[in-house]
DNA sequence: GAAGAAATCATACGTTCGTATGATGTTCCG
DNA sequence: CGGAACATCATACGAACGTATGATTTCTTC
């Protein structure tokens, strides 16, 4: 915006130099106020235009900066097939579920009212059906094949 | 488009007629010849603006549209201000990354090529910064904070 | 050049995890 | 009735993980 003053105040400058030249050779001919006074309008018109493009540019990115900020918000559906290809049984899915959501197999025998034991039954059987030798493998793997959010 | 051709023509013509009249009147004056200029550049500069404006609102909304319709890829910007707030080291978060990933410490220290007790250095020192006892919780709370994809 | 942050690595110890194996109980279905 | 599938729990052991502590090196910064 700044840059667009000092720019406009340059290029009238250098169009009233130019004028006052332009002025004495062209003032013999008849008329010549009418060819000035176009003369200026279009130059200004013109460079209205441009400033008005320009001023409306900025206003354009900003539009599109908002537009880009709002893309956060997907509904987790799990692939039921997937789930049930595998053989995953609802215990196995649910202890991999609050695996990814950082709880320990003690927490999350508390959370299920189960033994530690059985979690740990629990999740060494889903590792298995997905291939993961770690529970963060598993994780990983559960998410992107949509098993879990 | 053409209403505005239209209107501009108009303008001008009234313009030209106004200028014809007040120049007999102003003629008198000294540098009137830079009055009347800068009395056209102003008002075409204005009508410029105005006209400039008017022609990109078109095609502003046309742009507007078009990133609508693009946020579906969601792309993963970091939260650097999160980052630097927690104190959190180029290589403790490249840990944390691989360990998303569900990585081993073993397989992470042969990706990075330093010893396994260096990665635990790092994960340790993350996880005391995010709060965190376990990778898997490290893993949710550093996707919580978009620290990590 | 001292101070600080960052990265590297080691040793050591306790905890958590993962797996194997076996046992018991419930429910559903042919 | 008798498997089949699921869930539950135990014991046991090795592997992986997490933490504490200390040392060294490299770079930046004041």
């Amino acid at each position: 915006m700044r840059r667009h003053i000092l720019l406009y105040g340059a290029l009238a400058g250098l169009l009233i130099t130019a004028m006052q030249l332009v002025q004495y050779r062209w003032l013999v001919v008849d008329h010549s106020i009418e060819i000035y006074g176009a003369l200026v309008a279009a130059l200004f018109a013109t460079l209205g235009i441009w400033l008005g493009t320009g001023l409306t540019r900025s206003q354009q990115s900003k539009v599109i900066v908002r537009e880009v900020v709002a893309p956060e918000s997907t509904h987790f559906t799990r692939d039921d097939s997937k789930v049930e290809s595998l053989g995953i049984t609802p215990r196995e899915l649910q202890s991999l579920e609050l695996i990814a959501e950082g709880l320990s197999n003690r927490q999350i025998a508390e959370r299920v009212f189960v033994s530690e034991n059985t979690v740990k039954t629990h999740s060494s059987r889903v590792f298995g059906k997905l291939g993961a030798q770690r529970r963060t493998q598993a994780v990983q793997l559960g998410k992107s094949m949509r098993l879990i959010p």
